[in-house]
DNA sequence: AGTCGATATGATATAATATTACATTATGGG
DNA sequence: CCCATAATGTAATATTATATCATATCGACT
């Protein structure tokens, strides 16, 4: 990891902490090692896969702690859990509910996250064309990156 | 189950069955079966609620006999995924793949799929903002459906 | 009919994801 | 200190999904 990175989730890391203070929650010694983990890695990790990187240092860590500390970071609004990965990844706008849209790339893995205005307004005309109440909306568009595009 | 209601599945079976013969797929008894559990459910059913209603019919079904049933409806576009939900509903449009919505009702558990075609485009258009090349998009607006929303 | 490959199903085991329940330990206000 | 609350520890279990190998079915071809 370079410094640049380090201080980039440093940063992260303290923004997350002002964040949870505002709400009247404490981002503890656990959470903000379960997030720093998010943080760091780069593509989407799912819960076990966190469960094994805490161990190393964590040692009695079981499924309900990172669970857990899930839970609190999506309550804080710090991650987003990607449904058809059943993976979780930090969210570029910390720390405020927002809507979002992710583009995941089945080649490279890597999962960005979007906030497209033009597109959550279309959906939500397009559920309420239907009656229907929009509470909390998933898009998750799978496809092909930038990066791994190339044309033949 | 209503007689109106059950010639609707006849019907929708028949037409799966004509969609998976011009694959060159077999739509078999126990593929029909478990299309039949989805199409009579009205709401979505897990893997292993279709697995507990296939039992009383079919001793012997296993989970992979199911998945693999699913698997061969998702392929001929038979049905559909909620992610969120790790259940399936019919396709409406049976037997075509196709963009859609999907409309989570967090109150009576119902589910309707919708094609909404500014919605399908501003998606696409996002991702192309972004130099991404979308192959399958998910989309699955959790809220309240319109029966269910009264006013106070 | 016999052989073959391809497809579908049977059967068992196991992996991966997630939750329940209850005990224990900080933490902070009175 | 005492208490209530929040946080964590610990064990067991529930839910969702896949891997593997055996068996059956079926049509094409000889
Ligand atoms: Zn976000
Ligand atoms: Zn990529
Ligand atoms: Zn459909
Ligand atoms: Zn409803």
């Amino acid at each position: 990891m370079s410094a640049k990175a380090r201080r980039r989730t440093t940063a992260q890391l303290d923004r997350a902490a002002q964040v949870c203070a505002q709400q009247g929650a404490q981002l503890t010694d656990l959470r903000r090692h379960v997030f720093s983990l998010i943080l760091e890695a780069g593509a989407p990790l799912t819960a076990y896969q966190l469960l094994d990187r805490l161990k190393l240092t964590h040692k009695g860590a079981a499924p309900p702690t990172i669970y857990r500390a899930l839970d609190f970071l999506l309550e804080q609004h710090l991650i987003h859990k990607i449904e058809r990965l059943n993976a979780f990844i930090p969210c570029v706008e910390a720390g405020h509910r927002h809507p979002a849209q992710f583009l995941i790339c089945c080649q490279c893995g890597v999962v960005s996250e979007i906030e497209n205005r033009a597109a959550t307004n279309a959906l939500e005309h397009a559920a309420e064309k239907e009656g229907f109440r929009p509470r909390n909306t998933v898009v998750e568009i799978e496809g092909v990156c930038a990066a791994c595009f190339r044309p033949s």
